[in-house]
Order: structure tokens, then C-alpha cells, then sequence
DNA sequence: TTGAAATTGATAACCCATTTCAACTAAACG
DNA sequence: CGTTTAGTTGAAATGGGTTATCAATTTCAA
């Protein structure tokens, strides 16, 4: 079953030459969390805890939040924070996304636009800028909270 | 001098106006923070609170809190998570601007952009959503901090 | 294998924001 | 005008998410 083969060779990869190049190691705990979080979509550091509680060695919280932070250093994660609480999107997983979000019922769409990140670009570069992330959440009702 | 004038008639008739469908009353406070609330571009409850620490009648912290929440559901502020803590941006100020934001030294830039808002509005429609708030930051170097 | 340096986990500490509650006011009513 | 009623205030306690602390453990280069 390959139960010792990652499952994300390319994100394992790029972990590894993150923590080689910062003197950091490479653990048990690195391991499994970089390998639960890719498998999702978006997820808070809490969530990631509840997931992991089972597993074999037993995952300290705040080992989930110095990791998912490292995550973000290596480019792996970004933070978003949403509501009172941060959630860790898996950017390697399929490139940016934003959010269409309904202000009545909290139905969240997510959707890509690649005018929209272009025209980004042509603003960051007007003002001397050079982006290394975004964020976009436009808020509404959705299809069945307009009555 | 013109003291007990607002010099903000258009945003304070908004607030009284939400005041009165809630059953909310005008107090001194209220009125204050908005007049201080309405000279910024954004500011945070903390700043505010400093700003505001030497008037007439002491302002507590939870009032301001209170009353940012306020303009909130009236529609004159937008709360925004930046860093640890909550900006409140004036919507009613300069109409609506998005954010370019240094994510070295913290400045902001502040821009518009129809062409994106009108792609904005398709995506939206694309999903039968319809848009009342939005919010863009764009994260990155300013020319400064590109060393 | 050994030793220096990083990591872990439990928990305490932190920080921002909200809640609590008795005293206080706005404003509707008599 | 007073009275009354219901919303508001400020100080302090509380809350929840995240980070710091530190002794024990683990990694990894030599």
C-alpha cells in the first residue's frame, strides 16, 4: 500500500528545500501535517488538530499553528483570516481563488479570474509594487436569499 | 465656530436614520465617534480610543467597539482584518477603494478600478449573486522595501 | 555514536474583542 | 415639566484564537 511513499512529492520537495535553507528540520510531525493539509481545500488550525488527534505520535496545537505557519513561509499555505479565526488555504493545491460570499446565509462560492488577478498586476505596477499574494471576497445574497 | 454643527450632515442623517428603525438612540458618544471616525481613511478601535481619550465625556474601549459594530450595520464603516487587529474603513468618505498593502512596512496605497469592478459584477452574475460590499487587497513589496 | 541545535507538547501568557452589570440617559408619555 | 421605560455607558471580567515558555525529546552532521 505504500504507506511510507508521500502522497505530494512536489510539495514534500518544496518543504524540504524551505527547511534546508533555514537550518530547520525535517520531523515526524512536519510530515504528517504538511501530508492531512494537502489534502484539503481551506482549513483552520483547529480543524487540522481535531483531524490529527488520533494519529500516532499525539499532535500538539500549538505544533499545528508553528507548522501551518511554516507552511506559509515556504510558500506552501497562505493565511486568510475570515470570521475570528485564520484559515490556511492550500495554495499548491489549484492556484489562487476568491471568494463570492453570501452575507445572509454565509454560502461561500469560490471562483477563479484570470482578468481580474492581469488588471491586479497592471494596478501593483502603476504604484511600484510587486504582489506576492491577494485577496478577493465580494459580498451578497446569493441565488436563494433574494426573495 | 460652528460647535454643536456636524460638519458631516449626510453620514450623521444615515446613522439616525438606522437609529430610529432600531429603536437605537442618538447618544453624545455615538456622535462623537462618528466625527472622529468620519476624518480617517480607516483606523482601528485601539487608535481611536487614544484619539478620543482626552474629550469631554471619557469613551470607553467597548463603546468604541460598540459603536464601530454600529456604523457597520449602517452601512458607514467596513470592518477589515489586518494583521491581529480590525480596520474600520470609511465607506462613505471617498466611495469604495481597495487596498495595495506592504507586507514588509505596512503601508497602504489606496486605488479603484472600474475595469475590475465590472468583472466583479460578471463573476458575480455568472453565480446569480448579487454584490453589495466587496473587498480587494493586494499583498506584496512597495518600492521601498524591494531592497 | 555523540553532541549541538532544533522541535515538541503542555500550559501559561497574550491580545483583541465581546459580555456583564449596575449606574446613567435619552426620549416617549402623562 | 416629572415620571417611566428601555437603551447606553464604562469598568472590569470574560472569551476565544494564537503565540511564548521551557524541560524533555529528537534530528542530523561530524
Amino acid at each position: 500500500m505504500g504507506r511510507r511513499v508521500s502522497k505530494h512529492p512536489k510539495e514534500m520537495a518544496l518543504l524540504k528545500e524551505h527547511l534546508g535553507k533555514h537550518q530547520l528540520k525535517y520531523t515526524r510531525q512536519r510530515e504528517l501535517i504538511l501530508d492531512a493539509f494537502l489534502k484539503q481545500e481551506h482549513i483552520t488550525a483547529e480543524e487540522l488538530y481535531h483531524q490529527l488527534s488520533r494519529k500516532d505520535p499525539h499532535l500538539g496545537l500549538a505544533t499545528i499553528y508553528r507548522t501551518l505557519n511554516l507552511f506559509c513561509e515556504a510558500g506552501l499555505a497562505q493565511a486568510r483570516h475570515f470570521g475570528s479565526q485564520t484559515q490556511y488555504d492550500n495554495v499548491s493545491h489549484k492556484g489562487h481563488h476568491d471568494h463570492l460570499i453570501c452575507t445572509e446565509c454565509g454560502k461561500i462560492v469560490e471562483f477563479e479570474n484570470c482578468d481580474i488577478e492581469r488588471l491586479q498586476e497592471e494596478v501593483a505596477a502603476r504604484n511600484g509594487f510587486v504582489i506576492k499574494t491577494h485577496r478577493l471576497e465580494l459580498y451578497g445574497l446569493c441565488p436563494r436569499c433574494q426573495h
